[in-house]
DNA sequence: CGGCGTTTTGAGAGAGCTCAACATCGGTGG
DNA sequence: CCACCGATGTTGAGCTCTCTCAAAACGCCG
């Protein structure tokens, strides 16, 4: 859900860019909330400093995300937002961002309703954690992730992308992957997997 | 996150409740939205049948929460709702909240911030889960949910509940737990777990 | 006291992780 | 055009950790 589907271009007209070497902050925790943020390029990972120094990894931001949207409505950020290697992130106001929603109550409701469909995503991210077995975990991937015609699914990044996502490593997929291939479950082309209509027994 | 914090009296004035059989559904994929829902009690389950028939649970939804926000947003349903025990549901009707939502903007903008904390929450959530080690999957946890003085953190429910809550079965939590203790990073109260103040090594 | 759910501890097995080697592919530059 | 290089993709072998199944102690409530 890039920013760009949803941020009218009012909005991304009066936002800036800023570069961020690895390592620096963007935001600390604790400091006034002045904007929330889209991600260019590079990573950006929100971590808070617990009493014993370790770092708690909240999450971790690649190009396309957007983070501290609940700046919009908090006084100060509750995380340090720092870069994980050189990034360009999207600076989106909050005064201004504030302002066009009071304007225009249907960029508002934009605004709400893709939060609401991140909040469906999320959950749904959440139950796949829950499934131990790599099988079953990439078949509730593909359940969830089927095309139109709910016999494919077309991968977006590299498999190893994927493996991240659905929280294994490369190896357990591609093994996982072979192996559903072997057994006639899937068959696999050029950037899609084809889902093959057997019935399984649960 | 209940509801009852965050949605105006008025609205839930306008609210009804309708209780559900054990497998029940309270919609189904395809049906026209026409409200979004809070648990009151026992569970639901939001999932989707593939090709295959199989079931993918997207959600399980208990006491507390609510499910469906999204379908504020969108014509249809995009999974079903089945009643997972005899269970009782508050019926927010999509009209009248999105007028409420109209007249009043300040009402509008509690529930997207809602919305915004919960995506916060979620991604935190996730990030747990790529978290392998049952000791570790702990760290993080206390480090996220230590109390404001950030030395100990007060459990809500059963060591059961968390357990479920961190992804892990309870054997694995209680001997991780009994582990910390040994090792003196922790000392367990009756409802609370206090941290001690030890420099780790990461 | 009796019963039920939570908390604990034990032993064993399986699944995914780790480390390692190698194949493949696309781009780069001589 | 070919050699080189880095990243992705693939397969192998062993190990660790959590899960699973089991049994028992504990605590709460009627």
């Amino acid at each position: 859900m890039p920013a760009k589907d949803w941020l009218a271009p009012a909005i991304r007209a009066a936002s800036s860019e800023r570069t961020l070497k690895a390592g620096e902050a963007l935001f600390r925790q604790g400091d006034k909330t002045v904007a929330f943020f889209e991600i260019v390029s590079g990573r950006v990972r929100l971590a808070r400093v617990d009493r014993a120094g370790r770092e708690a990894v909240l999450h971790v931001a690649g190009a396309g995300d957007t983070i501290a949207e609940a700046s919009l409505f908090s006084p100060q950020y509750h995380c340090d937002a720092i870069a994980g290697a050189d990034a360009v992130v999207r600076v989106y106001s909050k005064a201004e961002v504030l302002s066009a929603f009071a304007r225009d109550p249907t960029l508002a409701q934009a605004f709400t309703a893709t939060l609401a469909r991140q909040v469906m995503n999320l959950r749904t991210r959440i139950e796949q954690r829950n499934i131990r077995s790599a099988r079953d975990r990439l078949r509730h991937y593909f359940s969830v992730n089927a095309d139109a015609d709910g016999r494919s699914v077309t991968l977006s990044g590299t498999l190893k992308d994927l493996a991240a996502e659905l929280g294994l490593t490369h190896e357990a997929l591609y093994r996982t992957l072979a192996g559903l291939e072997r057994s006639g479950e899937i068959k696999r082309t050029k950037g899609k997997i084809a889902l093959t209509d057997k019935k399984y027994k649960i």
